[in-house]
DNA sequence: CTGAAGACCTGCCTGC
DNA sequence: TGCAGGCAGGTCTTCA
């Protein structure tokens, strides 16, 4: 389900939600999913202090009285993970697999159909060092990422620029749709390696993969098939997807033919009019 | 080292 | 109608 702003989406849709309310009980309907769950009953009584995002984890501030050392809920949504808050008595919906009942008579559900998400129980100060974010490169909508940065990581690499991009050890939450998206607006070929762009076309390309997913956040997120924000609704940056989805139909800049193609066992989608 | 491919899992859509 | 096959937003492991 999601990238970058999908998640940045559920983090904003949760945070007035559930700051500084009390976990008062855990259900937890399977012991795994991508990965063991961590145990979630150490969560009962402790409060939630804020919903933060780092790449596509969203990290749920745990405060405990009894100790210093704080923790923190990490939570990737795979594939299909989604989050909802519902009021307690609702009933158990189909692949529902953790349930955490709120101070305030809500309940936050976890569900995830292929349970490609995972979730750990990490201590803030540790979070850093920890192996899903020690390799983490930067964010793309901070200052770090920046030509001069993109340069560096693609420099001498042969591998194609959309492979790159989506690397999360380059920079962190471009996935599969907004790669297509950001290299169609850059004007570049998505099998063009990475080394062989110069300077000036990577300046373009950091420029626009900021700007698609700081258009998609404001959108709330994209909604293909299964991906809806905390209360139920859904995001609108599909309606503009250039590219994405569209083999066989018309570019919107030049009119000739949308292709797909796939990349490292994922599909790409490119107009070879437009991108070289 | 790099890059490609397979693995994880379920659901949905297409075409025969 | 039924069923096989392909495909899906992510990331980790394995292999060349």
């Amino acid at each position: 389900m999601p990238e970058l702003p999908e998640v940045e989406t559920v983090r904003a849709g949760l945070e007035p939600l559930l700051t500084d309310r009390d976990i008062i009980g855990v259900i937890c309907h399977r012991s795994s999913l991508r990965y063991p769950l961590p145990d979630l009953s150490l969560l009962q009584g402790k409060r939630v202090k804020a919903v933060r995002r780092r790449a596509k984890y969203l990290l749920f501030d745990i405060e405990d009285a009894n100790t210093e050392r704080a923790k923190v809920l990490v939570w990737h949504l795979g594939m299909t993970g989604q989050f909802h808050v519902l009021p307690e008595q609702a009933k158990c919906g189909l692949h529902e697999h953790v349930c955490f009942n709120l101070s305030d008579g809500q309940s936050l559900r976890y569900r995830d159909a292929r349970r490609f998400g995972y979730a750990g129980l990490l201590y803030a100060d540790k979070l850093e060092q920890h192996a899903w974010f020690a390799a983490l490169g930067p964010e793309p909508l901070s200052d770090t990422f920046g030509v001069e940065y993109l340069a560096k990581a693609c420099a001498g690499r042969k591998a194609p620029v959309k492979n790159v991009i989506m690397d999360a050890g380059i920079v962190v939450g471009v996935g599969n749709i907004y790669a297509s998206e950001s290299l169609f607006r850059a004007g570049i070929h998505p099998t063009r390696a990475a080394g062989r762009i110069s300077t000036e076309r990577l300046q373009l390309l950091v420029k626009v993969i900021r700007q698609v997913l700081r258009e998609a956040i404001d959108a709330g997120g994209s909604t293909i098939s299964d991906f809806v924000h905390a209360d139920g609704k859904p995001g609108y940056f599909a309606h503009s997807f250039q590219v994405y989805g569209r083999q066989g139909e018309r570019c919107f800049a030049c009119d000739k033919l949308i292709k797909r193609i796939s990349q490292a066992g994922r599909s790409t989608f490119y107009c070879s009019n437009c991108q070289h």
